[in-house]
DNA sequence: TATAAGTGCAATTATTCGGTTGCGCAAATA
DNA sequence: TATTTGCGCAACCGAATAATTGCACTTATA
């Protein structure tokens, strides 16, 4: 059983979970009245989320609050990290280009 | 057949892949050298990255050569945006509270 | 106290995934 | 021309996935 956070935001329910419980900790039931399914499905997404501390839980009575763990969220940031380096020197290369080709020009 | 970037990335061979040809235009073959499958399973993974138009390919022969489309992977990075935004603010609070902290340590 | 509401967990099922093996085809090479 | 090399594709297989249904447990409410 492979967990990880890529795993984890690769199903589009459990991004629609992440980015609903960005904005506010949702209860299950909540989440599961914004999606086609029920809520015994939510609470396997939930779980998965869970599962890789991408979520963190708060009890309230019977109603369990759960709220993003956004620090996690960074992990996707840094593998994204090298790749945005090479299109940021890409668009640099390319004003080089530019400035180049307007220098001729005058 | 769900065929989207976040699926495409969830698996880490096809990650270790793309982290290859960020580098260099590579053949399968070359590929599958890097990993301990088969040159058929990496194939299938192309295809995978392939379909979601990830990668693109360079027939140079009988030798095919995959890279990485770059800007593809800025859709990663636009999903992220909102949450970046999200940690953003959260430091930039954390600065403030810091600095009230510091003037009232003066 | 009896009932309803909110939740997690286990069993089941259809589908997808990642891998292997075995082709066939085109290009390079002997 | 015969053989080797590089490749994609199809068939098959075991494991993982996402969903459903049914249940048990705890907390709120009548």
């Amino acid at each position: 059983m492979r967990r990880d956070i890529f795993q984890a935001i690769a199903d589009p329910t459990r991004r629609a979970i992440i980015g609903l419980i960005a904005l506010q900790a949702m209860t299950p039931n909540a989440l599961a009245e914004h999606f086609d399914t029920s809520r015994q499905a939510v609470s396997k997404h939930i779980k998965i989320l869970t599962e890789c501390e991408l979520i963190k839980q708060e009890q309230k009575g019977r109603e369990i609050y759960y709220r993003l763990e956004l620090e996690k969220m960074k992990e996707i940031d840094i593998w994204l990290e090298q790749f945005r380096k090479m299109w940021e020197t890409r668009f640099n290369q390319l004003d080089e280009v530019l400035s180049i080709m307007k220098e001729q020009k005058q």
